[in-house]
DNA sequence: CTTTGTGCAAATTCTTTGCACCAAA
DNA sequence: TTTGGTGCAAAGAATTTGCACAAAG
């Protein structure tokens, strides 16, 4: 485990959870899956791994809605699309490289970038359309 | 008042507030800010409209960080940069306009987008450097 | 030993809800 | 008189904190 993180079972665990579930899951998300096969583990500790991993930027935290965080392994650059009627979220790849995009900004240090698209998702855009 | 929101003394103070503040308050400054010239009004009441106006989108939410909402009545395409320190939010304006920065999107309807930086301010970066 | 990962329960914070009251059309 | 704006108190949900124990080097 990179990062200049020390591993351990349930490190180890929720990285792979997160590598394996390109799905934006939550904290819930993902303490629900894993606590079938790790009875120990609890919530607290979830949101203690989640939130050291995000510090050492080995996952980046989705905040697209108020509601609750997602987390997401995939740190590189892309764009997230949140459906306003079933709640799920997606990746969406950028055309252009991010720097480009900002007007010069005075002396920021900017290290980090997120995009959130809204909308209806293609299944719900159907539902949608229909309705009207 | 447009957007199909009836006016009421305390949907026009919020709304005048956040035109004359484009902080990106939360709920709980405009509330605190409001509560001196209005005793009368209650957090409830600033929940509730402003809510109101962000379903008729006459201002825009900003969920930058997980913390609490902000709100900005500028609803003209710009992204935003919250500093890692100080917490302190403020606008960027973007060289490109933002639907040539996403790949064809299946059959998604965007109709919203936000962008996120993060960093330090010209102020906290300067401490930032001097530490190191 | 000493550090640090973990877990429980309680606390905190932000936001929503239920319901009653009040004001305006 | 009916609709809809408001306010209080309580509930709810997500996350954090304090502290004690356990595990690892």
């Amino acid at each position: 485990m990179q990062f200049g993180i020390k591993p351990s079972l349930h490190r180890l665990a929720v990285m792979e959870y997160l590598m394996g579930n390109l799905t934006h899951p939550t904290t819930d998300t993902i303490y629900n899956n894993l606590f079938p096969a790790i009875p120990t583990l609890s919530k607290t500790t979830v949101y203690n791994i989640l939130k050291l991993f995000e510090e050492k930027r080995a996952i980046a935290a989705i905040v697209i809605d108020g509601k609750n965080a997602r987390y997401d392994s995939d740190i590189s650059q892309h764009a997230h699309f949140q459906c306003r009627k079933c709640g799920s979220v997606r990746d969406l790849r950028l055309k252009e490289t991010l720097p480009v995009m900002v007007e010069n900004s005075d002396n920021l240090v900017i290290d980090d970038c997120h995009i959130y698209f809204r909308g209806y998702c293609s299944e719900c855009g159907k539902n949608y359309i229909s309705m009207n």
